[in-house]
RNA sequence: GCCCCGAUGGUGUAGUGGCCUAUCAUGCAGCCCUGUCGAGGCUGCGACCCGGGUUCAAAUCCCGGUCGGGGCGCCA
């Protein structure tokens, strides 16, 4: 769980649960005050145990009708699970549990002996969805009530490590000399075209959510600020329903100057090299959280491996063959759908690129070489994907830096480059050949966690029949 | 937008026309016991998504609705 050993003290408790267990043997005879929900209260009579849980750990409270207020014994022994108890007491060392002939003894632990306490908020019963009990949940009812859901150990594992992968790609960004920027998700026009936009009302002008940052990222790029990434909100009117796709979801964007798609591709996988490295060495206790609800559900536990540098490269060209190979109908020009790439997959199973592909299917924005052809003829361009078995987990690609041949771009998938001079006018002054990628960061936790569907590693997730909570 | 599937106590489930005043687990309430520790024991509480139809008889079959799940397309 969180490491809380620096952690100050508040109006509420003096130590956090995990500071007093963890250091429970010099605390033993001081008395401390600690809050958190309340998870078990066991026994009815003269003595009471209640399992004490905040976000940092969980400890037994001892309760003795003798040591308290008789009134206060009584309402923090039948308090519903899931209350908010505030106890300040002495620590002691806990008995030791009758473990069977033979079996290890436990490492000693640590217990509060309640003096004093407060019921600080009370909870209702029945929970909607029980926080330990022992019975799968339905997604659907969990993300109703996400609130109580989080509490879940392996659920609040998720997040933290949600948590981590945003500080360790943000790290290594910076490493490399990007800047965190922010870009508008109010926009007046489509930023790419192809997919739908939400529109709304700003004012009395119509306008959008943002789809994506690019055409911004890029304009700041332009305006030299060299290296840039932002971690945002894009937003997507697609009436999709699967494991892998949201309405709002957080894109993990960069975007450098003086770069090809070769140059972000290496900027890609140095990123999720680190990002596994560092959750390797920091986050197993998180992975373990995760591991132990896995393995009481049935499944098999998560591994972090670190993947191997560099990525494999499988060009279009030579997807297609891979897929015409494993018996997968497709043609040069064809997209390569998912059951497509369950046959790549076969054989990459892990994280690989695939460059190259058709410029008839990339959008305007990409960048082109003439002279750089497919096996029919067709021309190719530096449009890139980064897919893990068979989703797909990143686009990007060199951008259209000739101003001419952007305004042609858009004049052959049908756009006025009249609509765009907010854009292009970026391009007139001199611009660097540049390139950049979109991560979803949703697919990437999938990926890291173990997660099945997306929804488990967003909080509250917005899809095509969910606005709420 | 297309195709498939589902809806039973708070939660997760059993159930394929009469054996259902509906199973089990978990939960909740109460009692007993108890320095418990996945506590234990006993008693009790609580459900067939909505509307129509078929039938002597519907949780079960049919139609419509609502909500949900999965897949595809598209994408991150």
């Amino acid at each position: 769980m969180r490491d809380s050993s620096e952690w100050k003290p508040t109006s509420y408790r003096t130590h956090t649960i995990d500071q007093v267990a963890r250091n429970g043997e010099k605390l033993v005879g001081t008395k401390v005050t600690v809050a958190g929900y309340a998870e078990t209260v066991r026994g009815r009579g003269a003595i009471c145990f209640l399992m004490l849980r905040d976000g940092t750990g969980k400890i037994q409270a001892f309760l003795k009708k003798d040591n308290m207020d008789e009134e206060l014994f009584d309402s923090i022994q039948s308090a519903t699970r899931e209350s908010t108890i505030q106890v300040t007491g002495k620590v002691a060392m806990k008995r030791a549990p009758k473990v069977a002939e033979g079996d290890p003894v436990p490492p000693p632990e640590f217990e509060v002996n309640v003096e004093s306490g407060d019921i600080l908020a009370h909870a209702d019963t029945p929970l909607p969805l029980g926080v330990t009990d022992d019975v799968r949940v339905g997604l659907d009812v969990r993300l109703d009530n996400r609130h109580l859901d989080v509490r879940r150990s392996h659920v609040n594992a998720m997040f933290q490590l949600r948590s981590k992968v945003l500080q360790y790609g943000r790290e290594h960004l910076i490493s490399e000399g990007f800047q965190e920027i922010n870009s508008p998700k109010i926009i007046a026009a489509a930023a790419e075209g192809g997919t739908n936009l939400f529109p709304m009302k700003y004012f009395e002008t119509d306008a959008y959510l943002s789809q994506s940052p690019q055409l911004y990222k890029q304009l700041a790029v332009l305006g030299g600020l060299e290296r840039v990434f932002e971690i945002g909100p894009a937003f997507r009117a697609e009436k999709h329903d699967t494991y892998r796709h949201l309405n709002e979801f957080v894109s993990f964007d960069i975007e450098g100057a003086w770069m090809d798609d070769e140059d972000v591709m290496g900027v890609q996988e140095r990123m999720i090299h680190h990002i596994w490295t560092r959750v390797l060495e920091n986050d197993q206790a998180l992975i373990g959280a995760v591991n132990e609800y896995r393995a009481s559900q049935g499944n098999d536990p998560i591994q972090v491996t670190v993947p191997e540098l560099p990525f494999p490269r499988i060009p279009y060209c030579e997807a297609i063959e891979i897929v015409k190979s494993g018996g997968g109908e497709i043609e040069w020009g064809d997209d390569i759908e998912s059951h497509h790439c369950d046959i790549i997959a076969a054989k990459y199973p892990g994280f690989h690129f695939i460059p190259r592909w058709p410029m008839s299917m990339k959008p305007f924005y990409i960048h082109h070489k003439d002279e750089e052809k497919g096996s029919s003829g067709g021309q190719l361009s530096r449009g890139f994907d980064l897919n893990y078995g068979r989703d797909e987990m990143t686009s990007g690609g060199a951008r259209e830096h000739r101003v001419e041949v952007l305004e042609q771009n858009l004049r052959d998938v049908g756009l006025d480059p009249g609509d765009f001079t907010f854009y292009t006018d970026g391009f007139r002054y001199g611009a660097p050949p540049h390139a950049g990628w979109g991560l979803g960061v949703a697919r990437l936790l999938m990926v890291l966690t173990g997660a099945g569907n997306v929804r488990e590693v967003v909080l509250f997730p917005r899809d095509r029949s969910r606005v709420t909570p």
